[in-house]
DNA sequence: TTGAAAGCGCTAACAC
DNA sequence: GTGTTAGCGCTTTCAA
């Protein structure tokens, strides 16, 4: 008996008339034990409740099965549904994920990773978090797999799964030249994440080659009330825009909630608007957010399947996987 | 060295020159070691990066730090928000939340119970999930403390934190009386869910209080579509009510767009629509949802206070926590 | 195929 | 205060 009363192997052996080595084989898939010694394990340990120690496991194979996340909050929709994807597949294939919260981004990142590393876990998904160059020194050396999720990386040791912001931002740029609008302005998000670089130069880019500048900008840092400020200070100019790209869909229905309640705009004949991400809620009636789809579910799968291969292979070189996002039209931007 | 390239006790113990035990000893916090010594194998350890192993630990304390959380899914914002809360609180503790979904409710969830006692975690915190009575009788045999989270539970070993559903239904009920409705009809949730229940049998007791009855009842299940083709149900009759709770805000939402968008309905004029939870969106002025309030914060920290206390004295009694909600006055209900 | 023995990295008596 | 010793529950040689 284990001090907290589940039965051991050596409980299942002497109940099954056999040695504890036995008893162990029977529960690891590849080793070979007769049918008939076998079957009297299974009932013995069905009989006493018994079921392997993973911790113990853990200590002689190394393999803890446990994936830690570092993500640093909720509040944007995107991640918790992507947390719950991740969640499903990797439970699927026998791992579980360990939480970390990276609340305080920067400063306490790295107590943070020390922690999880504590835990043995066996490979690192990072979510809307950065990584500082010491801490990406620090998580090679520890030579633990890491996949970037929505985040991009340059250290070629760090895997990554994102999809083309650049292009996304490109594509909205686009849109909103070929719908006619002229006046076009940009709500950024936290000037930190590599999203919102990329989805802002993309955005620039098609701005540029479509011969446009860029109105005005305001910063809203990825969250609902910064964004909010951010579409007061907007539209307090004497002439304010004809179209608006947010950088994610989170802000967008703060903006939208501002236009419309505070401001007695319209959307879209007064003013158009256009997100990123595609969280469910943009579909709602309310917001009916043209925006770029991020394909999760790939995304998600395309994480779990870097990581696990790295784990199974940790000298294989990392890898990047970038998705394409695709243009959702909805009724928040005018038609030309 | 460990097979994973990290440093051991031993290698410290060599390095600092003491004994192995002296190094675990630093390590932990009540055991005694000079302060000159202790120094020493502190530098020892930063210079070798080493940190213990908490897996190793675990196997003979029986103390792994780490929670188990079940929960079904995400779609109701209620339950990320609660889960981010819960995973910062109990960080601050020492542990970490070990993730399971319990997808598809009743039948597997059974399986996921035995995993997650593979990995002999302390506690398990249930939200958003119900338990059938076998797999009470079998956590209550594992002797792991059990917190169901938003959900109440009969079995005497299990303890619980919730706000008063009850109370919250008939404030709603006797709101919406005293604001003068007379058609009054009710959209539920998952019928199997303790919330729901207790929201529903605390509104009708309020109604019947008021001397008022039920206009109608429509089930959306907890989810976004099924809400809105309840409502598309229930306002298909000749008559429509002219107040409509239901059972939560994430399905409020749905129901107020079904409405405004599809039927032309204005709220609150021609409707009022009340919710339950008080999620962040319900504020934003697209929605601006009277609502009652679950203390999110309260309700985790009960939560882990309740598992803590659970894991430092087995042998104490469960215990029950029930909050006060708040009926949160906004605009989507009509004054008389 | 099965059993005996060693040991994963650590904490916790027990001596000194 | 510090070292020695004995395991935690398991997997994995190594013999038989």
């Amino acid at each position: 008996m284990q001090r907290d009363g589940s039965a051991t192997s050596y409980d299942v052996a002497r109940a099954a008339g056999v040695s504890q080595s036995t008893v162990s084989r029977v529960f690891s898939p590849k080793a070979k034990v007769s049918e008939a010694v076998a079957q009297r394990v299974r009932d013995a340990a069905a009989q006493l409740g018994y079921r392997p120690n993973r911790l113990a496991r853990a200590m002689i194979t190394g393999r803890s099965r446990i994936v830690a996340l570092v993500v640093a909050h909720f509040e944007n929709p995107f991640y918790p549904d992507s947390f719950e994807h991740l969640a499903l597949a990797l439970q699927k294939e026998g791992y579980h994920v360990l939480t970390f919260m990276a609340a305080d981004l920067g400063a306490r990142t790295d107590e943070v990773i020390q922690e999880l590393l504590d835990y043995r876990v066996e490979g690192l998904i990072m979510a809307s978090v950065g990584l500082s160059n010491e801490l990406t020194q620090a998580i090679a050396e520890a030579e633990i797999p890491v996949v970037m999720f929505n985040r991009v990386q340059d250290h070629q040791d760090i895997s990554g799964v994102s999809s083309d912001n650049v292009a996304g931002g490109r594509a909205i740029a686009e849109h909103l030249l070929r719908t006619g609008h002229s006046r076009i302005s940009y709500i950024a998000g936290w000037e930190g994440a590599s999203t919102q670089r990329d989805r802002e130069a993309g955005f620039l880019a098609g701005l540029a080659d479509g011969g446009a500048t860029l109105f005005s900008r305001e910063v809203g840092d990825f969250h609902h009330d910064s964004a909010e400020k951010a579409a007061r200070r907007m539209f307090a100019a004497p002439v304010h825009p004809d179209a608006v790209f947010v950088a994610n869909d989170h802000m967008a229905f703060a903006v939208m909630d501002v236009l419309r309640h505070d401001l007695g705009l319209r959307i879209p004949e007064d003013v158009s608007v256009i997100g990123y991400d595609d969280v469910p809620t943009s579909a709602w009636k309310s917001y009916d957010l043209t925006t770029v789809r991020q394909p999760v579910r790939a995304m998600v799968d395309g994480a779990v399947r870097l990581l696990l291969e790295r784990i199974a292979h940790p000298d294989a070189p990392a890898a990047r996987i970038v998705l394409e996002g695709a243009l959702i039209e909805r009724g928040s931007v005018r038609r030309a």
